[in-house]
DNA sequence: CCGCCATTGTTATTTTATAACATAATCGGA
DNA sequence: TCCGATTATGTTATAAAATAACAATGGCGG
């Protein structure tokens, strides 16, 4: 892992909510990092590896939480859009119906999407 | 339906590909649109309603092809990243097991998006 | 020691989306 | 009818997200 990847990494790790590229790129300023594609670039080979995920609908980016990523199924998120908090699953029966469905349509899928806004288990009470 | 409106919306349903505001501003810019905001209210209008959908993975805009859009289940995309079309579908038993998940971690989700890329049935030949 | 190649750095630009404010059109009720 | 509230529109400016293009550095294998 390269410096800047590094930096990103360990910064993804240490926080609860997905970042923005912009944000990643202002908390690690005081740590060398000035430009936008510095991020950029180590958001991309975090993302080729698995590391982090980018999240689609709030063009966000967090470390994936789990172990053996991507062996078992595709991650789906719940986003609370009052916490910002990202929860990270995986469900290989829903999985294998959304394989099911692209075979279906003769369609070769090499990146799937699954996320869901609303208000998690604590935010939706308070 | 006000004449913005009507212009994306015709626009969006005359169009076999997802459309980005900024290119469906400039299809529109001989009728009378001019700002990026008249495309952004317009879309925002008609997304509320289920007569577009956003497509997540690559900022573009769509007319939905569905009826009863939304009554059944959530819409799940298949993105060609050759020809760019996107084709829609429903399947209530995927839609119904994403609840379930949800409803299991106590997360109250008022969005959901299911996108895939790749590449479709005659593309992939090709 | 040198040349290769991945990484990094920097500036500028493109693309996507919203803020802030002003103006016009519509429509129900006094 | 006229008023007033709401809805739609228009415009300029700006913010936010992502990439293009190019220069420079820095290990590492031969």
């Amino acid at each position: 892992m390269t410096p800047n990847e590094t930096l990103v990494y360990n910064l993804l790790r240490q926080t609860d909510t997905p970042l923005s590229a912009y944000s990643i790129l202002d908390a690690l300023r005081d740590q060398g990092v000035r430009a936008p594609l510095q991020v950029y670039r180590a958001l991309n080979k975090l993302i080729e590896r698995g590391a982090v995920h980018r999240i689609e609908s709030i063009n966000g980016f967090v470390a994936c939480s789990l172990t053996n990523c991507g062996e078992r199924a595709v991650s789906i998120f719940m986003l609370c859009t009052k916490c910002e908090r990202a929860a990270e699953f995986t469900d290989p029966a829903i999985d294998q119906k959304i394989d099911a469905l692209a075979n279906a349509r003769l369609f070769a899928a090499d990146h799937k999407v699954i996320e869901m806004t609303g208000l998690c288990a604590s935010c939706r009470d308070s």
